[in-house]
DNA sequence: GGTGAAATCCTCGGGGG
DNA sequence: CCCCCGAGGATTTCACC
């Protein structure tokens, strides 16, 4: 699908609020609720909206202690790699984890309580998957910027 | 603030869906609507829910490069630092940026159309800004899981 | 934590340019 | 095709028990 101006500016206004009502929105954009309304369905039906979620604050639930870890296999067969993506996508600590290119195989994004937690995390979690060759963390030091809105 | 298993499970709801109604919450966890829209006001008023937003396909918007970009400063002085965290900040390609230890001092997490995008943002946007001693690159292969709803 | 009612909103049929 | 109006039904919100 192809979008317009307002596609455009609807789409940043629904990344950033989207518990604005259509109302609001009508009068951001210039539009009656019903045309927005649609728009909302199309992007929504289009799947350029995937889905609509609370964001929570990781410090006020105890979860202050992020990390990024980079893990490398020992072999990269077929096997090996569709059994370590299985096993890191049920791991409730990992909240992202890529393929990508460079020295390591995999970049994951893991966010505990503190270093204890991490440290067991590492330990009775991560490692127990087979074929793992070496891993690298980096602590976050401190968030300077996160957002879910991609600009359009 | 404390939660207890009500809370967390409504937490655990929202965050992979805000666009249920109150009722439907309301079943799920064995409470009256009203029970769970106190809970929830609760939540928002101690800043435990953040916000809510829309969550898109990136790949739907022509924004399916993405690239995890390591950065060391020249200097580590408090005016470059600040400096280099405002202006990243301002750059809508960067969704992430993270103060980090290890061998770089930051992470950002980029978001552009493809590798011509890419490397126009880095040559024009990213080392435009002062004090940028040197980058490290890591394209993303593919995304095994990404999600936004920490568990607790 | 629950009940009930008012205010507001979502949703969709019908119609216009 | 995209937009607007209007109305029914659902939802949010709040005073009170």
């Amino acid at each position: 699908m192809t979008f317009d101006a307002i596609d455009r500016k609807l789409i940043q206004l629904l990344q950033e609020d989207s518990k604005q009502t259509n109302k609001e929105l009508s009068n951001k954009l210039n539009l009656s609720v019903t045309a927005v309304y649609e728009r909302i369905k199309k992007l929504e039906n289009h799947n350029v909206i995937n889905k609509y979620v609370a964001l929570i604050n990781n410090d006020k639930i105890e979860k202050s202690f992020v990390t990024f870890c980079h893990v490398k296999l020992i072999q990269h067969t077929q096997e090996y790699v569709i059994k370590f993506e299985e096993e890191v996508a049920n791991l409730p600590e990992v909240l992202e984890c890529y393929h990508i290119s460079g020295d390591y195989d995999y970049l994951l994004k893991v966010i505990v309580k503190d270093m204890g937690a991490f440290r067991e995390f590492m330990v009775n979690r991560l490692t127990k998957i087979n074929h793992i060759g070496s891993t690298l963390s980096m602590f976050v030091i401190n968030e300077v910027k996160h957002t879910t809105a991609i600009s359009i």
